[in-house]
DNA sequence: GCGTGTCAAGTGAAA
DNA sequence: TTTCACTTGACACGC
């Protein structure tokens, strides 16, 4: 197992999603940007091999306004050898990595041209990936979508636009279930139709589910991610004390985490810690890992 | 320098 | 009808 965090890490002076408005674009401005993003992404990996986390989600404001059209600079290629460097480390230390595309990719919308930007960010993201020439098990992960008022023709329709993305897309892509729309057993509908994995949130199947336990819910999906595409992906967090119900905590809730380890059969996955302090409370689960005997990758 | 309104993008629930 | 939340922070304008 291994275990990481999101994006952002507190503990070192960079931070790895530096963007700026639109208004301010110049070809410049993206390049002094992205070269920034990049060297703080090495130093985070290498923080994150030297406090035993090896698992990582790269910001997708790594590029800015890589999908949109202002943007016609060829940036995989002015930054080719220092993608295809980090890679390199990454698979040389194990580290597995993944993305999250934002609420704006929607490839179940049922306005065509949400659609088509969607598609365009999530080849963003696999350009990303590949540039780096990670295996197929570093993901793209992202929600079902909307539901319009019918959401069986609304998974239908996820399926059918899954069906038209190019392979680079298809090879990265899982669908994570969400807090109010489309819980496991939905994604796991979809998954049957075109075998796409299914990234279990815990938090999220809390809020929301059919009766399954972490435990079933946790088989279920694991089932559904084949050889090539790794082990489970798992998203793990806790509810903010106070505060609205769905709302992250500021950090980790070690009995809580204990809970769940222990509702587990099996500890076959990778583990991101959706917690707002990050690598902080990162550091904090790791020890409570060792409790339960689970062996994490060094 | 500092305070703060606003930022490319979608959706649905709450106010 | 508008605001808010979503991995939210921080850019950049105006004083």
């Amino acid at each position: 197992m291994r275990l990481g965090y999101p994006c952002i890490n507190w503990s070192i002076e960079c931070r790895g999603n530096k963007t700026f408005r639109l208004k301010s674009y110049s070809e410049k401005r993206l390049v002094e940007t992205v070269g920034t993003n990049l060297d703080c992404l090495q130093q985070m990996l290498r923080w994150n091999v030297d406090h035993g986390l090896y698992f990582f989600r790269i910001s997708s404001d790594l590029v800015p306004f890589a999908s949109h059209e202002v943007n016609t600079f060829d940036w995989v290629d002015h930054f080719q050898s220092t993608l295809q460097s980090i890679g390199s480390y990454s698979k040389q230390q194990n580290i597995r990595i993944s993305m999250h595309p934002d609420q704006f990719t929607v490839l179940n919308s049922k306005d065509s041209d949400v659609v088509n930007r969607s598609i365009a960010e999530l080849k963003y993201h696999a350009e990303v990936l590949d540039a780096m020439e990670l295996a197929d098990d570093a993901k793209i992960q992202i929600h079902v979508g909307g539901v319009y008022g019918d959401k069986e023709a609304s998974k239908t329709r996820f399926a059918a636009n899954y069906k038209h993305l190019p392979e680079s897309v298809k090879r990265r892509l899982v669908i994570e279930n969400d807090d109010r729309s489309y819980s496991v057993k939905d994604c796991l509908d979809i998954s049957e139709q075109i075998g796409i994995p299914v990234l279990f949130d815990s938090f999220h199947h809390e809020l929301l589910h059919n009766g399954e336990s972490y435990s079933e819910a946790i088989l279920l999906c694991s089932k559904s991610w084949k050889t090539e595409d790794g082990c489970l992906m798992i998203d793990y967090s806790s509810q903010a004390e106070g505060e609205r119900k769905g709302k992250h905590a500021e950090n980790i809730n070690l009995d809580h985490f204990r809970e769940l380890l222990q509702c587990l059969d099996f500890y076959n996955f990778d583990m991101i810690l959706e917690i707002k302090d990050k690598e902080t409370s990162a550091m904090k689960a790791l020890p409570v890992l060792e409790e339960f005997e689970v062996e994490v990758v060094v």
